[in-house]
DNA sequence: TGTACATCAGTGAACGCGCGTTCACTGATGTAC
DNA sequence: TGTACATCAGTGAACGCGCGTTCACTGATGTAC
């Protein structure tokens, strides 16, 4: 492997601990001593914490990125008639399989997300935007063109609202689990959590705009 | 007044700057030199940071939660028809306005929640569901109410559902708000925010539940 | 009315601790001549 | 083939810093006799 494995084990850890703890209150020596690499690995290899905090992000969304572009090239060229339901159960499917097929993975993924959009004085934030923006802006387009009644400025408001229920139901969504379970004696999976969103955010996209008959 | 002055200001102080930065990464040095206090008087009158933390919500939520309780009273023995619109709306002039007549107020309790949420070891998302859970499981049963069709555990998911568009979207209200005005030239208030949010978290709520005709 | 004591908000300085980062160093591997 | 040097992943120990918390103390106000 070209990547010394020290990385990859940096990473791991630190995906982890991120995810339990959040950025600021998880310590260098936490995520090292998880590792089992030395204290200065870190630096030596990210340069500091926070971009440790990047390069964590970066292995989750660049396959994830990647991904979804190639399959909008392929129902692009497919000549199909794209739905919201289909773009959105894509990108659906795509987080919670594009890291490998683990999807305890995704729901990590959703946390960081979550304390990202949360914590980040900026710096992560600003990354992420010029890093993903046009991946997400295309995305964005495909949504427009598939529900063609809500004008687009109505329609980015409302993807960010599907994006909020989201991340905020699966960045917590172990303690949700428990009291679901514990209210109403149903055990659900993350597919489940994931099924019962999928129409709250389709209904939510095609209500009538305000101020439309 | 019973409280004496120097509690206000630190509670003023802690408040703005958590949701600024984030709990952890707000010192109380950066807390009591904003009050013009002195550094001990944190400790000497709420007797450790997490116990400023649980007081700086209880400010905000134990007046928004008596005042809704309060709505709720009035409307069920006006013996009305309520509906999910007025429900949501009732809630979102509450957490809008229970605070003073100052909206800012109103954005940092939602940012302060979103924090809550993606960071709370657990002491404090316990904490306010003893305290205030009584409340949210009532306003619950008065959606199920106005929205007979949504099963109760599907109506579970689907506050949290819309909770999330809340928290997420009001949380980072700042940013969104400036990618609006550069990508569609439109200036929007916080109340503008709020009228979009409304339809699509009622549409959502009111989808037809996965498995149903 | 005067004195002794109790209470309490607030203070200034220091405490020990864990943090991110740095630095001189090791040892293995590759390269040039 | 042998030697000298360069590169590079990784290490162990220490650095200085800012943190939350503690503690002995002050000064004002209230209370008992």
């Amino acid at each position: 492997m070209s990547e010394s494995n020290t990385v990859e084990r940096i990473l791991d850890a630190a995906e982890v601990l991120f995810a339990q703890k959040g950025f600021a209150e998880t310590s260098l020596r936490a995520i090292t001593s998880r590792a089992g690499v030395n204290l200065a690995a870190v630096n030596y290899h990210f340069g500091s914490k926070e971009a440790l905090i990047q390069a964590v992000f970066e292995r989750f969304l660049t396959p994830f990125s990647a991904a979804l572009s190639e399959r909008l090239d392929e129902m692009e060229a497919g000549g199909e008639n794209i739905t919201l339901e289909r773009l959105l159960s894509v990108v659906s499917v795509l987080a919670m399989g594009s890291h490998g097929t683990d999807p305890r993975r995704a729901q990590l993924f959703f946390r960081l997300s979550g304390l990202a959009y949360a914590q980040a004085q900026g710096h992560l934030r600003s990354y992420l935007r010029e890093r993903y923006g046009q991946v997400f802006r295309r995305f964005l387009r495909c949504l427009g063109n598939a529900a063609p009644d809500v004008p687009p400025m109505e329609m980015f408001w409302r993807v960010h609202f599907g994006l909020g229920a989201t991340i905020f139901t699966l960045s917590g969504m172990d303690s949700l689990r428990d009291i679901c379970k514990a209210d109403f004696g149903a055990d659900l999976s993350a597919a489940d959590i994931n099924a019962r969103l999928l129409p709250f955010i389709v209904a939510g996209i095609r209500a009538t705009p305000p101020g439309q008959s």
